[in-house]
DNA sequence: GCTTAAATATACCGATCTGTATCGTTTGAC
DNA sequence: GTCAAACGATACAGATCGGTATATTTAAGC
């Protein structure tokens, strides 16, 4: 291996064994052990094992995000077609075989002090990532591109916990039918601005079904 | 202390570290220390550290969905509010000062292999939580009772998983309008059975926006 | 009140943790 | 081809891990 290739095989493969078994899980010995490297080496690279972990948790934030960008634009040329082609990725994503979850959920959960830098640099992807969907539903021409944004994320959110106990992509198909139902609710609310209050809703539509 | 009560205390402590610092990073000396008891004395109680984290997730199981079942049938009497007034007890706990995410996700997070006991556990929980959401929906005459439940589950996880970052309980309001929309929805779609094909209705109310 | 089980305190075990020190070997740049 | 920097291998440090052993004190049930 050359010497310009160990930093990034060394940030491979401690994302590889950050999804496969945590963080605290993992250890320094296994690491070395698994990219085949000198623990000298590693801890030339980073200081510790915390700058190990934001440097992979940096490096997974760009490749994703990338990812998603390309494979959603690759899949729709329409904005709105776009925002549902997030769920498509995410279902690939799903479908992995290594799949163990959200390894930025993953980290927060193992870190959880709200100033950790470790929970911090997965907020700094959440929030990332919901800017890419602010700026999908923005240019789908939602009057409030913000709480599209929210809402896609919550869907995704959703069937990624829930994908991540069942091992299964169903979950995901469903957030994607539930944010279609969602955004073509709210396309028909734009076009017809009623006076209906909110909240008023839920009652309505209730007893007489079935 | 009452002896009688030494196993439950052990557990509480444990449950409230496990959501403090996670399960890793809880030794078992902090326990000892902050539960004020001797190391003899907890391994007379649990064999094992992992004995103890699966007796404090069932603990919490039963607690936690013995407290939603309660604050539901107060919230509300009618089966269809009661599915939206989950939602107002996961508000409640996500503004627990102490809420640091669901323990049962943080439990999967870090023992993430299928067959681990612990993960097995906290899919257990999520499962009869799910079958309680099946319940409600049964109740409120929903065609496809299981579906409903799945998707106040999604909303739920997807909440969850958004407040253990952003700390605030916004997202657990807005999965609840985003399920106020999504059944009422459902109820307007079973009263008015259309022909329309499923899948045929995001292109559909899309260009004319705005 | 006696007995017995369970609590305490403490010392200890081997393994593992992150991180360092030493030293010989290899590599890449000039 | 030289030389400095980076590599590999290994040993080790000090702390902490989960868990055990021992010996003494406490408390509950008959």
């Amino acid at each position: 291996m050359r010497r310009s290739e160990i930093r990034g095989h060394l940030l491979d493969t401690a994302l590889r064994l950050f999804n496969l078994h945590g963080y605290h899980a993992t250890g320094i010995d296994l690491l070395i052990a698994e990219a085949g490297v000198a623990k000298t080496t590693l801890y030339r690279h980073f200081e510790t094992k915390e700058d190990l972990i934001l440097a992979a948790l940096e490096r997974r934030d760009e490749q994703s995000r990338a990812e998603m960008r390309i494979f959603v634009e690759h899949r729709a040329s329409e904005p709105y077609e776009r925002l549902l082609a997030t769920f498509d990725f995410l279902e690939a994503s799903v479908r992995d075989k290594q799949f163990r979850g959200c390894i930025f959920m993953s980290a927060a959960g193992e870190h959880k002090e709200a100033v950790d830098p470790v929970f911090r640099a997965a907020l700094m992807h959440k929030r990332l990532v919901l800017a890419y969907f602010e700026e999908l539903a923005h240019a789908a021409r939602f009057s409030e591109p913000k709480r599209i944004a929210d809402t896609i994320n919550l869907l995704h959110e959703g069937a990624t916990a829930i994908a991540q106990l069942t091992r299964t992509a169903e979950p995901v198909r469903q957030s994607k039918r539930m944010a279609a139902s969602l955004l073509s609710e709210e396309a028909r609310a734009a076009k017809e601005p009623s006076a209906r209050s909110e909240g008023a809703e839920q009652q309505a539509s209730n007893a007489d079904r079935a």
